[in-house]
DNA sequence: GTGGTCTAGACCACC
DNA sequence: GTGGTCTAGACCACG
């Protein structure tokens, strides 16, 4: 778990970032379903940041069902939530995707010319 | 400016939504260089809505030489505007495209994929 | 709001106690949809607990989609609140009663036994 | 002592499941007065859970008098604690019932309504 | 050691 | 004024 980071000023607070981080890394299996993350006191430590805050971004896994406890011992991630942490990511894609093609539509854009946009972005990235 | 509608809930402050649409407005030419806006009383009647909104949204545009004051009358749009406002407005998506992109391809999709998707919004917005 | 009251050490932590009230207020419909609920602040003062405690029963209502966020106004009532708030105390109730009926039974109690202590408790009630 | 069984997530503490299994193990004369019950590392080692933990259940049953130490050979159940158990089992049942009673009608369910919960539950058991 | 809860007090954006 | 976020530090139950 030494690959979180969170940055202050991101616009979104350091408690999602670590929700939102948490949950890629179950999409990626970089954390798998039964391990055992890290206390919220280590993390803490490690982001240099409040346990209270950790304990936040914890405690919203667990509401969303990817976390659970296991008293005394620690938070666990759940069986199934690898594939839930897959699909609500490829959902939030679709779903911004969405919202700003309709933008750039609405904004004067041909569609030959956001698909040209899409190409260079994806020829860049490769 | 009887087409500006806010959403309380939107998520969006709604200051900012005035701000976007005015913006917006004037890169449509629906509002024209040298144009008077409607008052903060007034506009703020229209929308009912506090205004101190309206006010602080008259303020950021102002601010950034999208409106200016004309002693006496009001605000009105600045020469510049509309060119400043459509080519922002195509920056912002073209940002916005770029970074959905980049989590999309992070989040294990394919190009293939991706480029089915686009092509699919766009089919149904035309 | 007045009637809201929390024991500290009910065994229910005081948010939870808080979230079980608002939600049987809704049901009662003491408070309504639409409605403006006690500010933070205020019912904090009322209570004479932390606001953080406060706002954390309230964070939970928004979660389930009890409350809903007004910037700069306060938190309201949901529109479909009360019918949800409804059953879910019937079923909350009905959860309960199948596992103390099972627990008796299981208990050696005859079902005879059971009801007589039902209808006992009942007209007691009335 | 085979028929112990726990289940770390059940809302429920470990040690408190040892101690009413226990309870009911008496209550129902599966352990008789007198019989010596496995020791702490015996029990921990079958259950896989901590020592401590099975520690905790056995001194609190100590305390309530269920069990009494003896001397170089272990902990038995003590002489009344059958009786004991039985009657307190008994007890908490009513009391519970009692509870779910009060808040059913409370929630506005009418006395017929939940009778006929409480038949279709009895039934069910059956 | 673990997470859960609560308090106290600060700062922010928004209306 | 409003809610939202974060920090700091305390106490508890549990293993």
């Amino acid at each position: 778990m030494v690959f979180l980071q969170v940055q202050p000023d991101d616009g979104l607070a350091i408690y999602d970032q670590i929700v939102r981080q948490v949950k890629f890394a179950i999409a990626d299996q970089v954390m798998e379903s039964g391990e055992l993350i890290p206390s919220v006191r280590e993390l803490a430590r490690q982001l240099m940041i409040n346990p209270n805050t950790v304990s936040r971004a914890y405690r919203q896994l667990q509401d969303e069902g990817i976390l659970e406890a296991v008293r005394g011992l620690g938070l666990r991630v759940t069986a199934g939530a690898a594939r839930r942490c897959r699909s609500e990511r490829v959902e939030l894609i679709r779903a911004r995707l969405k919202q700003v093609l309709a933008e750039a539509i609405q904004s004067g854009l041909t569609a030959e010319e956001i698909q040209s946009l899409v190409q260079k972005e994806l020829r860049s990235k490769n």
